[in-house]
RNA sequence: CGCGGGAUGGAGCAGCCAGGUAGCUCGUCAGGCUCAUAACCUGAAGGUCGUAGGUUCAAAUCCUACUCCCGCAACCA
């Protein structure tokens, strides 16, 4: 079983382009190992709890549930729109969650992880947190980036972080694919030498924030919205099996494939690097059960970081409006390779869905299906005896299947589609050179025709299936238009030369990639 | 000495972990083709791989030092 899970989006605003493309990337992932046959489980949702939420409802003036549902309205839609097909929906607000969340906290509690201590100090509102001399700017105040500063006491829980990180340091040291890209690793170790020795305060007071989970023993408290948030992966999993409607926990959570969370490198440190292991670690999962952290870089707008004050937010259901879901599920895993930062822009946008599926792929298959219409009436066939041209078409076809999973299994999505467009370009070449269109004048090479656009149709019925992660849409129209609907239900290892039958009849072309057009301003 | 990322032909990137003729897309220039979505194909120009050292028969790749750019307050993947 593949289990991945996704970051869940915290409800406090409107999904942006990065926010798709981690769905995105998951569910091409996803979709990959169904089509490697695989079983996958794919998990994904929103954070609904925290202050942020709180404060931004009462700031419009109504309920945080009410709020809440709004924004998680957003993200569903988007989802929905952009073809992001999950298996489970993790919302922390719902009841399931809570008791999953509360039974962790007593089981923690009765093994000696969870104490509540009193500590006075210097408590920054806006970050709600406390802060320690290391937070001090060089004249020793606290600086305006923590917001209004007060100095008070308050009696929280906290769970014993630091009997955990010796641990999780050795772990993390021997294992070598736990954290990718590997130098995020690096950056975790780094951090765990600077944090070691404090634990996790993991409560907030209610009469300062009530929009939580309560502690099931010590009502006048909520936990704390990061201890809340990372159990999702878990309680919508079916851990401590007590709701029938969530899947067996056994079965998601295995030793034998490690489950994957994907995540930004902005929360790799120290939640899901630190908290998150170590909680697990807590529990008792032991280092075989540990996940893996898919960590991915950001789309930056023009070189600067997308924010809501420089006001470059992408926004991509504009974006899915006005160029197709198509375009932008290709660019998003095209563009950027997994772990870096990559630039968005518009243009390269459209140009990488113009020259890569307009022009070349959906060309190509337009001009073989075309001309199989034409030159042989609509019927395959393999005519006659193979060329070293036809036999370095199936070699590069094979080449590039074998790339192509090559490149999905470590997560590289950009490299599967490279190779794809490579055996495209191959085909192309193959066209120009083979030239059927002369070869149909004469009567006698009736044959060898067969033959070339044999070559084509079963390249893009191999294209069709392999694309499906990327462009599920598309593999039906091609099917559609090769007249062969079963190939939506091919996996990777029916993949091999020959899936159309013998004297099968296609149907005819129709461009599946329409070009955009943009009106040039004059 | 805070942490990390990056510097590769005009633009955007891969290659670096496991050294061995510098690769991809776009753009530019010239040509070809007409089955096809003004698509496709061929050829050319263009790079001292940030700088300076070092290791090596051999360095974009390993080591050292340095320079410059970006992120590390809020919004926020």
């Amino acid at each position: 079983m593949f289990y991945v899970t996704t970051a869940i989006d915290y409800t406090n605003g409107s999904p942006h382009i990065g926010h798709a493309y981690e769905k995105v990337l998951a569910d091409v992932l996803a979709r990959y190992r169904r089509l490697r046959g695989d079983e996958v489980y794919f998990l994904t949702g929103v954070d609904q709890h925290g202050q942020k939420v709180q404060q931004t409802a009462e700031k419009e003036g109504v309920h945080p549930a009410t709020f809440v549902k709004r924004t998680t309205k957003k993200f569903i839609n988007l989802w929905e729109k952009l073809g992001v097909e999950y298996d489970g929906w993790a919302e922390t607000t719902d009841d399931r969650h809570k008791a999953c969340v509360q039974a962790i906290l007593t089981t923690l509690r009765e093994n000696g992880q969870l104490y509540k201590k009193s500590h006075s100090g210097h408590y920054s509102v806006r970050q709600e947190q406390f802060l320690s001399d290391r937070d001090r700017d060089e004249s020793g105040n606290f600086g305006a980036e923590w917001g209004e500063v007060v100095l008070f006491e308050e009696e929280n829980w906290y769970f014993k972080l630091s009997e955990h990180t010796d641990w999780l340091k050795e772990f993390l040291e021997k294992s070598a694919d736990t954290v990718i890209p590997a130098f995020r690793k690096n950056e975790l170790l780094n951090a765990l030498d600077r944090n070691s020795g404090t634990d996790l305060c993991v409560s907030r007071p209610k009469e300062r924030l009530r929009w939580g989970i309560e502690f099931p023993f010590d009502p006048e408290f909520v936990t704390y919205v990061w201890f809340d948030a990372l159990i999702n992966y878990i309680s919508f999993a079916g851990y401590g099996g007590t709701s029938a409607d969530l899947p067996e926990f056994s079965k998601l959570w295995t030793a034998d494939e490690r489950p994957v969370h994907i995540i930004g490198k902005d929360i790799l440190v120290p939640a899901h690097g630190i908290y998150w292991f170590c909680m697990l670690h807590a529990m008792g999962f032991s280092d075989a059960e540990m996940p893996r952290l898919l960590v991915h870089g950001w789309w930056n707008i023009r070189g600067e970081k997308m924010s809501k004050s420089i006001g470059n937010i992408v926004d991509p259901n504009e974006l899915a409006d006005r160029f197709g879901v198509e375009a932008l599920r290709y660019f998003l895993v095209r563009d950027i390779h997994t772990g870096k930062d990559a630039d968005f822009d518009v243009e390269r946008l459209v140009m990488l869905y113009n020259t890569e599926l307009a022009n070349e792929l959906g060309n190509l298959c337009n001009r073989a299906l075309n001309m199989s219409q034409r030159f042989t009436g609509g019927v395959i066939s393999s005519g006659g005896p193979l060329t070293d041209e036809d036999r370095a078409v199936q070699t590069s076809l094979a080449d590039a299947t074998a790339a192509y999973r090559t490149a999905m299994d470590e997560f590289e999505p950009a490299k599967a589609l490279e190779a794809i467009s490579r055996h495209v370009v191959h085909c192309n070449q193959y066209a120009e050179r083979m030239k059927p269109w002369e070869l149909n004048k004469d009567p006698e090479q009736k044959a060898r025709v067969s033959t070339i656009l044999h070559h084509f149709a079963e390249s893009v019925a191999h294209i069709a299936v392999l694309i499906s992660p990327v462009l599920p849409e598309i593999t039906g129209k091609l099917s559609a238009q090769l007249n062969l609907p079963e190939l939506g239900g091919l996996k990777l290892a029916d993949l091999k030369w020959g899936i159309i039958p013998e004297d099968h009849t296609i149907g005819k072309p129709k461009p599946v990639f329409p070009r955009i057009v943009i009106e040039e301003p004059a």
